[in-house]
DNA sequence: AATAACTGTTATCACATATTACATAAAAAG
DNA sequence: CTTTTTATGTAATATGTGATAACAGTTATT
């Protein structure tokens, strides 16, 4: 499996080169034929991850927090004291790429690698407090994100998307 | 923009490393919460875009085409001729990184750089009788791989989620 | 006690994407 | 027609994301 983020997205540089894909084609040149691509599900699904993920970004630029990272900040506040590897399996990181994102949340104060009582081995992730406030902005900002993305599929089809994506990612 | 692959699925290795995101959750361990997340469009999007992705390199991995390969294969069979920064203008590909893509795919002799009467700054692409066949070959395998898409999402659930994504990806 | 499995970690590798710079060539401006 | 701007392809490079292998310390099994 994969991480929450990748999205080919870079989070960090402004984007913007080059240019958007076949702007409805001016006037003289000749339409180009895209052979079909706009039905196929894969390249759909990839346009619409790319802008989704764009606006997110967006979103929470203030606050420099990537998805990914808003994915783990959220499974940590809502199980304290989790291993690692709990954390990382399930949401499809594997542990080993997932050290270098504690170690980033931690120098910025927002996670700390809390000792085990009956395992040595084992990190427990708890939020720090500035770790909790930082997750409630960035909630509320990602809620805003959400609205908006909402109103953009009109009644119900939120619901409907979440429902058919489920079905492709399920099993 | 970005390239209709990504996805961050190696397309070379064979994947399956630690495990699959929250397996329904054993017996004796307490589920872990996640915050809501899979009801957010742009983690089941990333969800649903990595399996769709893998399922699409599984089903062409006889002919090791990657999504994107696909994609440029399928724009250059459709409007021979086009210019590079044509081709990678509309798959909303960066010129600088889709030299590589050519090489590779001029490399396997499935489509060649031609001279273009009136400028000598740009290249026209076409796809060679090797490429043709080569194409012809992956869009069947990838229509079956459509298909069976199509039959996870239920009756018209293809339509619906086509429109929904693009509802996400335009303007 | 010996062996196996788990946990976190480091070091790499592969690959996708973005940025900068450049050479050549064509187009636009003057 | 010369100067300047823009277009095109390319190389070099940096960064991010994901996968693999190997390892040390620890715990669990046998």
């Amino acid at each position: 499996m994969t991480p929450p983020d990748g999205s080919g997205v870079a989070r960090t540089r402004r984007r913007q080169a080059d240019k958007a894909p076949s702007p409805p084609t001016g006037a003289g040149e000749r339409a180009i034929d895209m052979g079909g691509l706009p039905d196929f599900i894969g390249y759909a699904l990839r346009r619409a991850q790319i802008r989704v993920f764009e606006d997110f970004i967006r979103s929470l630029a203030k606050l420099d927090v990537s998805p990914a990272q808003f994915s783990v900040l959220l499974v940590i506040d809502r199980n304290p004291g989790l291993k690692q590897s709990q954390v990382s399996a399930v949401l499809g990181i594997q542990r080993t790429n997932f050290v270098a994102m504690v170690d980033e949340l931690e120098r910025r104060g927002l996670v700390v690698r809390q000792a085990v009582p009956n395992d040595r081995r084992s990190h427990a992730l708890v939020l720090t407090d500035h770790g909790r406030e930082n997750l409630r902005k960035a909630a509320k900002l990602q809620a805003k994100h959400e609205r908006r993305l909402g109103e953009r599929l009109g009644e119900g089809g939120r619901e409907a998307l979440l429902r058919l994506l489920r079905a492709l990612a399920s099993t």
